[in-house]
RNA sequence: CGGAGUGUAGCGCAGACUGGUAGCGCGUUUGGUUCGGGACCAAAAGGUCAAGAGUUCAAAUCUCUUCACUCCGACCA
């Protein structure tokens, strides 16, 4: 391709709206143009990243024994009834009417409509397994959608739904969906890491997430370097925490003023106790009814563990008036007589000597036996505390480390959740019918891209991996109006082509130093440079961008060496 | 939805407190000199100052309302 003939626009300078390194260096090098917030255009440059990206997902997916379908975006909400998250996905998800007002929405995912698909096909044992994925664009109307294509309303997304006879074959299925998502974002030069994840509005009771670590990340993952346990920090746990006040204490159960204090901190301060001492109670609604956690001073509350432990599809902190009324105002709040349900974290199960809020302004009670004081009701002991950094590995004991990252893929074991609500069964060996066990497999693509350009740059720009670099080679003429320079750019052009690498060719009438940062802005794998001065040395100079490490070569030597940085690279 | 911030030329910004005819840099166009790491000189084009209402002789500037975008939290590939 010819620079001249399309249109290519580099930004001098970060745009305003772009915070993280990857979504400047997308906008700069001409990758993406904004419409609105959450909505991209790609550029002939960006399209060409995705389309690469694609492929390698298509391959393996293909390899790994996968078909390829393609669904349509737009699906009747009657689907999302049926399976009965109509309500669930709600508010993400885009509806519309059609002329005869019946009510459509833009798919969000795919679930409903490959379990359809499945349904309609299928109905015997023996054309299982299968697993079909397809590369859609989907939708969703995210609460806030950032940093340029990381969460979009609009995003290019790879699913895979895998349907087996029982659960061992889901096992499998499901490991080979893993594997191939280890070998694809390999490919796709990432360093992507498997974690143990919530399974959040999809259901089902297992799944691992891949994550790219970056500071940029949006999840919090803790993993442990002594054992490999790594963990979304949604999900993650860990061993209880050394108790130090596992005695009852010899003094009886008192209340004491703590006039002002209504943090742990401060309530901790006035009592002249530790704050982990402290019990830190909080007031809940589940799915809008309330309930009360209770959690050691010095940690915090993990909300999709309360929504898991509880089994409900919402968790959010009550109001201040709920919470009054429930248990006391806000400061003070506390589980002695609180007629409500009342959770506790599994860390407290040895506090026998602790002091809670005691339910009325002003005032804590000391000495509080959580296990044995008949006006303290747990209705269960839970893991609900958000694990942190320097926590102890639920396997190994060892101190666990935090880590940012951003989520490029996602499996889930689904079990039944969807085959059995939506009918969708096959006669087995013995002629019996079976509900089919599902699995879900996505991976955001246009995410990929963008997590590409997050991990891969430097100072300059971009640096993109062989496997998804826009073209392999940029090709810069120097001095395109020299006919010397001109015949030499056709020729290793079509060279280049001949020998498989794709050439973004820089025929601008720009000075040599704007194609230089241009280039190593957009970060092309290999730069191949030819002027007048460099024919007079005898060729073409040769750049890896990753490196900086150039050479100068014969023009007709140039296709080799280019193909074997493209190999190493 | 809660909290914070920003909207002025294609892009990045100043001007606002103290109201008085719209500025700078980059980019764009034309001419010239340059030409291997974002050149220089000269000329030019380009703006209902986010939108609406109000105060005022006069509003980018003061007041109110609305909208959009960005950041922090809940949602997720």
């Amino acid at each position: 391709m010819r620079w001249s003939k399309t249109l290519l626009c580099t930004l001098r300078e970060d745009p305003k709206d772009a915070e993280i390194v990857s979504h400047k260096l997308m906008m700069r090098a001409g990758l993406l143009v904004k419409l609105e917030g959450g909505l991209y255009s790609y550029s002939p440059l960006g399209v060409r990243v995705l389309h690469k990206v694609e492929n390698i997902v298509r391959e393996e997916m293909d390899r790994a024994g996968a078909s390829e379908v393609l669904f349509t975006a737009l699906q009747p909400i009657s689907l999302w009834e049926e399976s009965g998250r109509a309500g669930i996905m709600g508010k993400s998800m885009f509806r519309l009417r059609d002329r005869n007002d019946d009510t459509m929405v833009l798919g969000p995912t795919h679930e409903e409509v490959a379990t359809d698909y499945l349904r309609t096909l299928a109905s015997s044992y023996r054309q299982l397994p299968v697993t079909v994925y397809q590369i859609q664009t989907k939708f969703r109307d995210e609460i806030r959608p950032r940093f340029g294509l990381m969460r979009c309303k609009e995003f290019v997304m790879k699913d895979a739904y895998s349907f087996d006879i029982d659960s061992d074959a889901a096992d499998i299925s499901y490991q080979k969906m893993y594997d191939a998502y280890l070998r694809i974002f390999r490919r796709c030069g990432l360093d992507a890491h498997p974690v143990e994840a919530d399974t959040g509005a999809i259901g089902g009771n297992h799944s691992h997430e891949f994550m790219v670590l970056a500071p940029s990340g949006e999840d919090g993952i803790l993993h442990c370097p002594s054992c490999r346990y790594a963990a979304n920090q949604e999900r993650a746990e860990r061993r209880a925490p050394p108790c130090d006040w596992a005695t009852p204490s010899a003094e009886p159960r008192a209340r004491v003023a703590t006039p002002g204090a209504h943090t742990v901190d401060e309530a901790a301060a006035a009592l002249g106790i530790a704050s982990d001492q402290v019990v830190k109670s909080l007031v809940y609604l589940a799915d809008g009814k309330p309930v009360m956690v209770l959690l050691r001073g010095n940690a915090d509350l993990c909300e999709p563990k309360l929504r898991r432990a509880l089994g409900c599809s919402e968790v959010e902190m009550a109001d201040p008036e709920t919470t009054a009324r429930v248990a006391g105002p806000f400061g003070s709040i506390g589980p002695i007589g609180v007629s409500i349900p009342v959770y506790a974290d599994n860390a407290l199960k040895e506090a026998r000597d602790v002091a809670v809020g005691a339910g009325e302004e002003g005032f804590h009670v000391v000495h509080c036996n959580l296990m044995d004081d008949p006006d303290v009701k747990i209705a269960r002991w839970e893991d609900l505390a958000t694990v942190v950094a320097g926590d102890r590995c639920p396997r190994c004991g060892e101190p666990l480390e935090l880590a940012r990252g951003i989520e490029v893929g996602h499996v889930f074991k689904l079990g039944v959740k969807y085959t059995k609500t939506m009918g969708f069964s096959v006669l087995d060996a013995a002629g019996k019918s079976v509900t089919p066990v599902m699995g879900c497999y996505g991976i955001g693509v246009s995410r990929t891209v963008q997590a590409i350009a997050e991990q891969n740059n430097d100072k300059d720009g971009i640096v993109w991996p062989a496997a998804v670099s826009p073209f392999q080679v940029a090709l810069l003429a120097l001095d395109p109006k020299n006919p010397e320079v001109a015949a030499a750019v056709d020729a290793l052009e079509s060279a280049l082509e001949k020998a498989g690498a794709d050439v973004l060719v820089d025929d601008r009438e720009e000075r040599p130093g704007i194609k230089f940062k241009d280039a190593d802005l957009i970060g092309c794998s290999v730069r191949v440079t030819i002027g007048a001065r460099s024919l007079e040395k005898g060729g073409a100079e040769v750049r890896l961008r990753r490196t900086g490490e150039t050479t100068l070569l014969p023009l007709d030597a140039v296709p080799a060496r280019v193909a074997e940085l493209l190999a190493a690279n």
